[in-house]
DNA sequence: TGTAGAAATCTGTTGTAGCAACTATCCGCA
DNA sequence: TGCGGATAGTTGCTACAACAGATTTCTACA
């Protein structure tokens, strides 16, 4: 029989531990401003993109969410008025979603709690060269397992 | 309006996309062996907890399940053979869940390719010492967010 | 021009998780 | 002993997400 004391499974169990401790944390801001986590992370990616806008596709290789996955996200949020469909000049197929100014009022309502929970739970609790290794960690390891994760800009989260 | 490219969304960009990136690497061992994600978790958890099982509240508070979700986790698990319910002798409300000999050949069996891609997708990128000062700074933020991930045992990921 | 194959999106089905309500049991107190 | 509040677990209801298939549109080639 296997060992279930592996260190490596203690360390993936510590990083899953931490990353859904601090969702759970997130996860209040955002549901009191009506949104879910992934409701706001598109909402952000959207924000943060050229034009303020992304097309389905490249919103579902940004977000790991299948493509039809996207379609009922983008559903809900139009529904709310905070992302509208454009249709694209230039493909018939495609189309854009892009944040409207609802959209990114809302964003700026949920912004400073949310930025505040960063540093409560996460940021702020390590000293600055902690902090900096860290994140060089997390890029490494981002650049390993998500190489498609900036599909549609080079405006995502790479720093 | 507020600025959408705040270093504190980048970090927790990282982060996000990091672990969501990881797991994805791992969801294919566990699926192949047919397990979801959070049946192996579940499985591991009981094999690393005294006596080979938990009360059903603690693995709850362990895997920040719902109590309700924990019952569904465990029905499954039940009716495939690699739990099983056991009554409390203190506490009649109570019940445990307790991994069986199956379950941990499952284990067994999920374990080495798991393990493998811990080391290519996570650990074996890192130089030792960026690697525990990566884990101290998770052991940080856990510890932070997530007080009771050790109901019932002091034997989870605590390292 | 016309047809075949590829790409992107949307719709039906299935499975899972959370919340709230419910039952059973335990503990404190008179 | 017996009552009231608290706790443990399960179940009905609702919503969300993935998968596969259908539909529409684009591209390549004759």
């Amino acid at each position: 029989m296997i060992s279930f004391d592996d260190s490596r499974l203690t360390a993936m169990g510590l990083l899953a531990e931490a990353f859904s401790g601090l969702s759970a944390k997130t996860h209040l801001s955002f549901a009191e401003a009506g949104l879910s986590d992934i409701d706001f992370e598109t909402l952000i990616r959207l924000a943060r993109s050229p034009g303020r806008r992304l097309r389905m596709s490249d919103l579902a290789a940004q977000t790991n969410l299948s493509t039809s996955g996207v379609t009922r996200v983008v559903d809900r949020l139009e529904r709310e008025g905070l992302v509208v469909r454009q249709s694209c000049s230039t493909d018939r197929r495609a189309s854009y979603a892009a944040i409207t100014e609802a959209g990114t009022d809302r964003l700026d309502a949920v912004l400073p709690r949310h930025l505040a929970d960063i540093e409560t739970w996460f940021t702020g609790l390590l000293s600055p060269e902690q902090l900096s290794a860290f994140l060089e960690a997390l890029r490494v390891i981002r650049d390993a397992v998500r190489p498609c994760a900036t599909a549609g800009a080079e405006l995502t989260s790479t720093g």
